[in-house]
Formats: C-alpha cells, structure tokens, sequence
DNA sequence: CCATAAAACCACAAAATGTCACACGAGCGT
DNA sequence: ACGCTCGTGTGACATTTTGTGGTTTTATGG
C-alpha cells in the first residue's frame, strides 16, 4: 500500500548539499527507474528548480535519462547500441533486406548473422515455406518464432549486449557443422582495397571461421558502408557471390567488384503500400 | 473509483507521468493481450483521450496494434501455444516471479529454464547487479539483453516453436558446463506420488539431466499445477530445495514436503508500491 | 439500408512542467 | 572589507501535457 508520505523515506537529513544530493538521487534510480520531480524535490526539501538543475547536471554525463515530469534511467530499450544502429538507414536496411529475400528459394538452408540488416531481411522471408534458418542473432531468432515452416538452429554461448548475439567458440563450431546454401552476412565497411571490414573482432572472427564452410556468401550492406573505415578485416571482394545494396556503388568498387566475379544487386526503393512499420 | 477487483490493480503510484505510463501499457500488453481504453483510464485515473493519446504515439513505432475500443499486440491473431501459456495465471505468475526473486543475492549465478513463470523472475531480477544467467530460453534472453550488469549464457541448438527454446544435446551439455548456484525450473504438473511432471518430453530430459550438476533447486509452480496430471517424470521432491508458489498447497503436498525437506514459499499477492513500470 | 450508441478525433482551454533571468546569501581568497 | 564564485530560491514566461466539449467516424442491431 502506499503511505501519503513520500515513499523515499531513508534519512533525507536537514541540510543537503548539491554533490551529495546527485550522487543520492543516482542512487535511488537504481532502486526505481524512474522518479518525479516533485517526489524528489520533498524528498530534499528543496525547490524543485534545484533538482531540475542536479538532473540537468546528471543528463550530461549521460547517466540518466530525462522525461517531463522527472528522470529515469537511460532504458535498455532506447539507448543500446543496438538499438541505435537499427534505426540508421532503417529504410535502407529495409529494402536491402527485400532484395536480398529474392535470392532465397523455398527448401534452402540459409546461416544469416547479427547485423541489423540481417534482420530486415528475415522479415522479408515471412512467408518463404520450408526454410532452414541457422543463426547467432536472439533478434533473427525472436522473428523466426513463430513460423512453424520455417526450421530453426540458435547458436548459444556468451552473449554481446550490444549486437545482441554469440560469438564465441561454441557458436563458430556450431554454425559450422551445417552446409548452408546461402551464408548472409552484415557488414559494417567496405574498403576496395581490403575488402570486407567489421567494427567488433568477435565477430569478424565468426565470420571468418564459416567463410570456410560457405557454399556461397551473400553480403548486405547499405550505401553508407562504402568506402567507411573498418577496424578488422572479415573477407575479400573475391569470397563474396553477392553484394545487396541500396544504391550504386562508387566506382572504384564498382570495377573491384567486376574484378572478382561478385555480383552486385542493387534494391529498388521501397512501393509505398506495402512499407511496413518497425 | 476504481472496481474493487479489476485485474490491474497493482501499482498505480500517486503520480504517472506520461513516459512510465506508456511503458506500463506495453508491459501490461505482454500479459494481457488486450486492453480497453477505459479500462486503461480507470487504472492510470486519467481521461480516455489521455489514454488513446498514448496509444497513438505507440502506434507510431509500430509496437502495439490500435483497435476500436482499445489496444492489442500486433500478433495477436495467431496466438502461438508458448503465448497462450504466458497469459494463463499471468498475475500469479508475477507474483512467484517477484517471490522467487528474493531467493537470489547479487553476484550469483543462475541456471534459469524456459517456462513462462521463469520469465516473470527474470524480469524481477532487472535491478540485481552481477548476475551470470545461464538459460536455453530465448524469451528469457530476450528479457535479459540490455542489462548491462548482467552477463548472459545462451544454450542453442534446434529451437522447439512452441517453448521458444533449445533442448537438445548440445543444450544440455552447454548447460551442464555451468555450476549455477541457483537452478530454476518451471513445472507443468505436480503429483503427490510422483513429484514434478511435464509435458514435454524433450523439455522433461533437458531438466532432468540439469538436476545432475545442480547445486540447489529452485522449482516455480502456479497453484493450477498442484494435482494435475503430466506426462513425463522430471524430480521428486527430495531434489528441490524451494517451490515458490502463488497459494498454500493442498495437503496432502505440504506433508510430502515436509518429508522430504522441501521448503514452500507462498507469494504474496502483489503490493501496489513495488510494481515499478519500466 | 438506416438508426443509434459507442468510440475516435479535433480544437481549444486549463493545468502542469520546464526554462530562463535575476537576486540573495554563504564561503573564500586577495 | 571587498569582490568573486557558487549554490539556491523566486517569479515571469515558454512549452508540454491533459481535460473537455464538440463533431465525425465506426460498430452493431433492427
């Protein structure tokens, strides 16, 4: 039940002063993600322009989070990296991932991975029967839920936070124990001279490993990857059957692409009917 | 005035404010696959239009489903097996979750199966710090990413549809690497002679070759599951540590456990103060 | 098909909250 | 003492959110 007092009742001493009032107030938030403005300001007893002033302090360190009425805690849901990388070009993302879905045929047996735009694209693969999916990704798995057609294999241990995804030495031995027709990946650069870059070496090592076992590679990537820096090197133009993207390739990459036999699609953009919300 | 009973009586709290109360609305939705506006109104006592006001800006991002009289999730029409489970008892099954929830110290590890109870303890456990959680649920993964605090385990393999989970081989072997110190297991049935039953037969294994290598466990039953009949055979009662339950036992169950040692924690029903939205 | 009630929408006013500028007073070093 | 900074409170003003009364749309039953 609730009192009609404050339901922070812990002490508030007569005299705070301001550095230990944030530091209090950051530590409520753990306890209660979220708190008001007024609750915190009779809690103090101060004015409530004073904790508007300590949280302002506190949002630009980027530890909280504030709303209208109060603060909260920089919720997993808005702020993960995650999160963040699936919003850029989400449009993009989008129509790559339909084009992509076009390559797939009813039967197959596809190994897709974490990337954002992988995901995109096993939504597009919705009403696809038959197929076999392989993956590493909770969020390519929690879109496969759900469709009993559709057969599918999660490669389990540690788990990045940020790419919401396995990595690690049991998800390369168990990815690699299938014979996919089709190896998707994301990837986060694309440099005409090294090739295929990635940002995380965790997971440029896990696609290293199954480029091994790839009968063909199919990259995704949007338009803004192209000439980015990447910090581990993944693959060369000459592993890779087949680039989606969202608009042509700069030249350089155009040639390169030529160069090595891998053929480039590039997805038209999206029919206004039949976007699709999130 | 709010109805003496209605199902969403737990934690309006003096003061809403606009961001927390539509987070309330999507965490209520994953219980109760429908909501009406008033009834919404009535649990947050503000006016109908506030209501649908939020529902439209959640509409938006395309994470709920607007209907004529109220809200529902956007798959609502093919209720899959595992989502017609989750809502079955939802509030009892909060509540264990919250009890279950104290039995769990920062800085443990947690083995933590795929049942729908299992789900609401984790989602209890989103403020303890240090924890190592280990499961082959990709709901309960899903509900654990974007903790920063916590490190994640995920077992793979082929994944069954229905429980949203892997409980093959290498599901059990990956699990039987950890040595949790709490093993958390939901329960389909409960026999007086038999002890705990399932329904599931692979499940059924997964458990019981996890009950090996526990070191205390911990079992999350619905008082539904007292006398009802199961399948397969999963422990006795001399395994299990605690059962965390919504209602005292029949008889007949309270005797057996104290024969064999068990303790049996009833939850309380849930406090307004505590359900904390996001 | 129409009648009717419920629900949704819209626009505007009221309430709540946020922001900004300025004043006051305590601490502090020259 | 003086001037300075810093934290705080106060009040005017801007912004956001909420409630209300109206009209329009939708669902439903005859």
């Amino acid at each position: 039940m609730q009192t009609p007092f404050s339901p922070l009742d812990d002490a508030p001493g007569p005299r705070v002063i301001q550095s230990s009032r944030i530091a209090a107030i950051l530590k409520l938030l753990e306890a209660r993600s979220s708190l008001s403005i007024a609750e915190l300001a009779a809690r103090f007893d101060c004015s409530e322009e004073t904790i508007r002033r300590d949280i302002r302090q506190l949002e630009q360190t980027g530890r909280v989070l504030k709303v209208h009425g109060g603060v909260r805690m920089p919720d997993a849901d808005f702020e993960a990296p995650y999160r963040l990388r699936f919003r850029e070009q989400a449009d993009a993302k989008q129509q790559i991932g339909r084009a992509a879905a076009e390559l797939v045929e009813p039967g197959m047996t596809l190994l897709i991975d974490s990337g954002t735009t992988s995901f995109w694209l096993v939504r597009a693969l919705a009403r696809v029967p038959d197929l076999t999916i392989v993956t590493n990704s909770i969020e390519v798995a929690s879109e496969v839920l759900g469709r009993p057609k559709q057969r599918l294999f999660l490669a389990g241990g540690i788990i990045n936070h940020d790419y919401r995804a396995a990595f690690g030495p049991e998800a390369i031995a168990y990815c690699g124990g299938f014979i996919p027709d089709l190896t998707i990946f994301s990837m986060g650069a694309i440099d005409v001279e090294r090739g295929f870059l990635d940002f995380e070496p965790d997971e440029a090592t896990f696609k290293r490993a199954l480029i091994e076992s790839a009968r063909r590679i199919v990259v995704l990537a949007d338009s803004t990857k192209f000439g980015r820096k990447g910090t581990t090197r993944v693959a060369g133009f000459g592993d890779v059957a087949d680039l989606v993207t969202d608009a042509p390739p700069p030249h350089p990459f155009v040639t390169a692409a030529a160069a090595t036999g891998m053929a480039v699609h590039v997805a038209r953009p999206a029919s206004a009917a039949e976007a699709q919300p999130l």
